[in-house]
DNA sequence: CGGTTTTGACCGGCGC
DNA sequence: GCGCCGGTCAAAACCG
């Protein structure tokens, strides 16, 4: 898990309406009033920020419990796979090696991303540590900048196995444009373009592993060149809860990330009123902590 | 009726 | 040069 995803939920984003507790004391009676009023909903406002961070804390304690737990759930597939990968580098040798996407596998490891805010600097090793964990499902490989005309990234998404769409649910929105066979896989590869091409250059394809035909692999190319999907959008044509969790933190990092350039202070001010808004609703909170969990477990699973 | 999907044909890169 | 293969095109079918 990415910690690094946390918002900085201790940061009020009503500075303003902090007591202000070197303001002078007027003399005039007035004002007393005045002042005692401002102290009263100061304490009452003091109380909610209280608790609104113990709140915080306690999401972040089940959030580092739920990490521990997937580090090791992580640790034992590892061991699993090494035990097998033997067979497996012996088998996936390709019989002919052709050109083909240099910078493939340059994907964002699954689930709790890169989705970082400005507040996360300081996990940044976690997100090291845990990209290199992620190196069995979705690969880093040194870029060079010849090859890196288009981004490109994988994303590996959990799907039924009865499920014949080869649809990957990121909010944006494709047109397909063909289909084919490939050689080293049975299943079928779908290409799509991003709807608003030719303005948006972005390719996607996407083709059922053959080492697990119950992940979707999706190969992205390129980036967006217009605003995000639109999470409404995203969440109705999603079918499942934990799929729309999957796809949304995945891709929500790539977007982050796209338009992290064009965020401004006024955007920082509403993401903090919106973070500041949901940790004082518990039944959030709880429902966070259980789409996660119920994330990892799944990941666990695969 | 306009946008999307399907699917066979076509193209270009690569290895032999 | 030829064949293989992945990627793309484009016409027809489909759908809301």
């Amino acid at each position: 898990m990415d910690c690094s995803s946390f918002l900085d939920l201790n940061t009020n984003p009503f500075p303003e309406m902090l007591p202000k507790k070197e303001a002078s004391v007027s003399a005039s009676t007035h004002f007393k009033r005045k002042w005692l009023e401002q102290d009263e909903s100061a304490s009452e406002l003091r109380e909610e920020l209280n608790r609104v961070n113990s709140e915080n804390k306690k999401l972040n304690e089940m959030l580092a419990t739920v990490h521990e737990n997937y580090c090791a759930l992580r640790h034992q597939l590892e061991k699993l796979q090494s035990r097998q990968s033997p067979e497996i580098s012996q088998t996936e040798q390709p019989i002919k090696k052709r050109k083909q996407d240099p910078d493939e596998f340059l994907g964002f490891p699954i689930g709790l991303s890169s989705g970082k805010t400005e507040n996360s600097s300081s996990n940044d090793d976690q997100q090291q540590q845990y990209e290199q964990k992620n190196q069995l499902i979705s690969c880093k490989r040194p870029v060079t900048d010849s090859f890196n005309k288009a981004k490109v990234s994988t994303v590996y998404v959990p799907t039924d196995t009865s499920d014949t769409s080869l649809t990957v649910k990121d909010g944006y929105q494709w047109r397909k444009y063909g289909q084919k066979v490939t050689r080293d896989n049975p299943s079928p590869r779908a290409y799509f373009r991003c709807s608003f091409a030719p303005s948006c250059p972005v390719k996607k394809k996407v083709q059922r592993s053959a080492e697990d035909p119950s992940l979707l692999v999706a190969t992205y190319e390129g980036t967006h060149n217009h605003l995000g999907p639109n999470a409404s959008e995203c969440d109705a044509t999603s079918q499942g809860g934990s799929s729309t969790v999957t796809l949304d933190l995945v891709h929500g990092s790539h977007r982050l990330a796209l338009e992290k350039n064009e965020r401004n202070t006024m955007q920082d001010v509403l993401v903090q009123q919106m973070a500041s808004s949901l940790t004082k609703d518990s039944k959030f909170t709880a429902a966070l902590a259980a789409a996660i969990s119920g994330r990892l477990m799944e990941q666990s699973r695969t």
